[in-house]
DNA sequence: GTCTATACACCGATAGAC
DNA sequence: GTCTATCGGTGTATAGAC
């Protein structure tokens, strides 16, 4: 396998991080994640876990751009679009399997260093959504609404799934909404 | 003051653990938001934060119940109880200002602890409005859907404003939420 | 680049005086 | 019922050998 193995190793942190949350994210459960020792992490991350969770929040939010935003612009109908964003974002959550790390970084004592660039970064996304809206004849206002409706179904379920602990309600959920778009 | 001081004391103690996570509560911080010594905090409280999110997730549910849940089984129509549930959820939530006890405790440790009672609480609260759906017109699978959308979309609201940090959102998205069901 | 060993702060929790 | 003082354990982080 030729994957590189720092994009492993994220991964793996990723996973802690997306389980526990930021403060229960400890290093023992990192390390052990990782099959590293503690002092072996610090070598990649000298700034211990704060690094370790700014470097996720740009890879997540360079994933969720790649694997979701970027299927906003197209050359297909508005509402096709919307759909595949839909369809991009469970691809994202793997189906509802994980958590979105931004969501997780906006909470507790990390949302006091990142929730100044979570929240402008969700402006930006809820301004791309609301720009789709006005193709399908909305006014800004009401775009901008509906663009916020569909953020919040979209982690309203991956919230709820967690709650019933069953990715099942996640999958019919988007489908759900998928087909509410394109009706 | 004729106000039960329990109350406020597990007012001030919910508030710390709505805003910090469970993990991420401690008790210098939940001795310090209630003006009491940690010590005394387990005079009120002899086992300690699990004790503490015990007695807060009962009181959390209760209120949701009493607030929200109740106003589904009235002489009104099935969209209007629909519509007066929503603004109850609304009310819980004191307009999106404070977030949502169980989701917290569904979270990261305390979830080993209280996931499998809050997912068959969300499961009894799902069937109630779906029964709601139901005497709209709608078939038993479709309305537990429209349940599941309903409450994926109440709590991804009450996220969704944690991350854009506008409680504004919120209460724009309930108010447009309330209007769906009722038209 | 990985390890073992360790420093030191803070965590949850308890003892015991008042 | 509240406090001060303190315990043992674990948290993050570092030193230094290999």
């Amino acid at each position: 396998m030729r994957v590189p193995s720092r994009a492993i190793l994220l991964n793996q942190l990723e996973a802690v991080f997306q389980m526990r949350g930021y403060e229960g994210a400890t290093l023992t459960q990192l390390a052990e994640a990782t099959g590293l020792g503690k002092a072996s992490l610090y070598h990649h991350f000298p700034g211990g876990k704060t690094e370790m969770a700014a470097v996720l929040l740009r890879e997540a939010v360079a994933r969720l751009e790649q694997q979701a935003f970027s299927r906003l612009s197209g050359s297909q109908p508005a509402p096709e679009r919307l759909a595949q964003f839909v369809a991009g974002f469970s691809d994202y959550t793997e189906q509802g399997e994980r958590n979105c790390l931004v969501a997780v970084l906006a909470q507790g004592s990390a949302a006091e260093i990142h929730g100044n660039a979570i929240a402008s970064q969700f402006d930006i996304w809820l301004r791309r959504l609301a720009a789709v809206y006005e193709e399908t004849g909305s006014r800004p206002k009401r775009a901008r609404r509906e663009a916020e409706a569909l953020l919040a179904s979209l982690y309203g379920y991956l919230l709820t799934t967690r709650l019933l602990a069953d990715t099942g309600h996640f999958r019919r959920g988007l489908k759900r909404l998928r087909k509410t778009l394109t009706d």
